[in-house]
DNA sequence: GTCTATAGCCAGATAGAC
DNA sequence: GTCTATCTGGCTATAGAC
């Protein structure tokens, strides 16, 4: 059932390169500077014919947004396939993969950040559903993670959740890659280093025997 | 020399009118999704008018920048009156600031994202030299609590500057105070853990004893 | 479905009277 | 300096031929 004609296949390929220039340059500019006129540029096409694949601009960036959750989805997947790993390190690996995808201008700041975008997503069930799937996965182990330990506890998992999304469109890796004294593998793992020595649980003070792991906010 | 005219004094009261609004609008909504007329409506007057104390856009929105950073110094000059205070605290006291006035709702967005605006500010030398000024303020510090090893000596300056710079327009702060479990002074305690812990000195595994004192951010 | 051409709108900036 | 009214340009979106 699943045959589809030549002719589809043609479509798919064109509407994957819009969106692959979609993503680039919401990457690059931000929803609100990026226009259609560019992106029809980018891809080679007619601005019409953009139109006939998506019906608004809106509708152009949702489809990008639902890419890349679909792409940290099947990152967290075969992830999830090594079993061994323990929690803080799949979380850590997840972030050092959409560092990566950040540094290799492929991330398309997600919208915390206040642009005419997020309305339009917030109404979107596909993005919305993706968004949660993702959100579901790394709660596995944020969950798993504070109980054997390694993450603190006292900080609510909410706020680790939000804190590893936030490491996806974090500005410090642009600023240092502009700097230049630093590889992007550097920068990566410094900032992995600052991020999760952030969120894992207190080491209990040299001195004093016995503190108890995982406690502690203030 | 200094005396000004009543005259003079109502045009100023009037351009920090404006800032105010500016300064509002471009947390709230960011550069360029702000309107000249809303900022104009804001204050109560009309956009002509504007223009007369501001040539552009872009001008409105850096002295508003601008106006942020001396806030920012003045901020930093009344933590250096405490000459008490250890480098590793006036960093975090810098930083619970810049969080405070941003759940406040009166952070302009930094522009380290790609903004139509970051342009106009790096060729605006009034604010590159408040913000070398900020820079070299917080560079003390950090210099400092490398060097007496509550800072994490590992890490470049430049990566604990960026990161704390980058904490005034964390999405983070945003997202918590959005989900309405905590106050914000519990946000703002519980993010500086993760910052400061994230950038503090390494400490000693509590297995073995002799860990040298000053570490050790919560 | 692809194109060229254009409609319609809105935001930044200005003219000119007061 | 403040206003009202307007210009100008660019952007989203569509019409209509092929």
């Amino acid at each position: 059932m699943g045959r589809v004609s030549f002719r589809e296949q043609v479509l798919r390929a064109r509407e994957e390169a819009i969106l692959v220039s979609v993503n680039r340059l919401l990457a690059e500019k931000g929803f609100d500077v990026m226009t259609v006129d560019e992106v029809a540029a980018d891809v080679g096409i007619a601005k019409a014919s953009l139109y006939k694949h998506f019906a608004s601009k809106e509708e152009l960036a949702a489809a990008a947004m639902i890419r890349v959750l679909d792409r940290a989805l099947a990152q967290l997947e075969t992830q999830q396939a090594d079993t061994r790993a323990a929690p803080f390190d799949q979380l850590k690996a997840a972030t050092r993969w959409t560092m990566q995808v950040q540094l290799a201008g492929e991330m398309p700041s997600l919208p915390a950040q206040n642009s005419a975008l997020r309305g339009a997503l917030m109404g979107n069930k596909v993005y919305l559903d993706r968004l949660m799937q993702v959100s579901d996965l790394l709660g596995v182990w944020i969950t798993a993670g504070q109980k054997s330990g390694s993450l603190n506890a006292a900080l609510p998992p909410e706020l680790v959740l939000y804190t590893i999304f936030a490491r996806a469109c974090d500005p410090v890796l642009g600023l240092l890659k502009a700097g230049g004294n630093y590889s992007d593998e550097q920068i990566i793992e410094m900032l992995l280093v600052t991020c999760f020595q952030g969120l894992a649980a207190v080491a209990a003070p040299a001195k004093t025997p016995r503190g108890h792991a995982a406690a502690q906010a203030a």
